[in-house]
DNA sequence: GCCATCTATGAGCGTACGCGCATAGCAACG
DNA sequence: CGTTGCTATGCGCGTACGCTCATAGATGGC
């Protein structure tokens, strides 16, 4: 028996463990939150700038900040009249790039599939 | 000037780029498709067992694995007349548990904030 | 080859949510 | 205080997608 195998076996989360999981996930799942959140992963930036960096409106960029301040995801702060938002740590930066890997791999994979012999 | 720092920098990923990240993590923002992924990285397991277990439709659950396999997650292997499913890699099951231990770290930090003096 | 069984797909319903417009709320200056 | 700039929110439209029923397609055993 594979004792390491076993040992790094995940157990099934349970249903409402799912759920949020899930609804985490669906955080990262818009464009425009991830676009918002890799924007202030690179640091602090105030509402205009992220209304134009996107192309987006106010109000939805409001909105999609106030979601992501919610899930703890990014902090505002004010600076003066402006509010100042943050992104809380550069996890969210990593999974990009796992998920950027992974789906590099994939398409190279695919290459090798095709690949004249 | 902190040269871990820089270096550890994220760069902003390209629009197609994080539109195909959000996609990815579209497939994962499903609880049913979440359901099924961390059920086949138990173990492989046929199609009427993931019916049984998430208690969905046929229909539904066959379209949701067909989602998966294209892309890349899970793979069909025949097993007499049945289809057996198996998850590509247990890294989906890595990233549920840095997501749980994500949400776990912030609902401590939120009671510490409630905790009486 | 034919039937039983499993899987994939077309059609449709309901809902959730992305996105903008307009406006109400609100902090910081004069 | 009032005004001015920024941000949050009610409303509405359009679309995407979760989910089911019904049915077509495929596959293995007789």
């Amino acid at each position: 028996m594979l004792r390491e195998e076993v040992a790094m076996a995940h157990d099934m989360p349970s249903p409402q463990a799912l759920e949020e999981i899930g609804q985490f996930f669906r955080l990262l799942a818009e464009p425009t939150r991830l676009q918002l959140l890799c924007q202030l992963q690179q640091g602090p930036l105030d509402v205009a700038s992220l209304i134009e960096a996107t192309g987006f409106s106010q109000s939805h960029i409001g909105r999609q900040l106030g979601q992501l301040q919610r899930a703890g995801l990014v902090s505002a702060e004010r600076d003066g009249v402006r509010l100042l938002y943050r992104a809380e740590g550069h996890w969210v930066g990593d999974l990009c790039l796992l998920v950027q890997r992974r789906l590099r791999q994939r398409l190279e994979a695919q290459l090798q599939t095709l690949a004249v012999p």
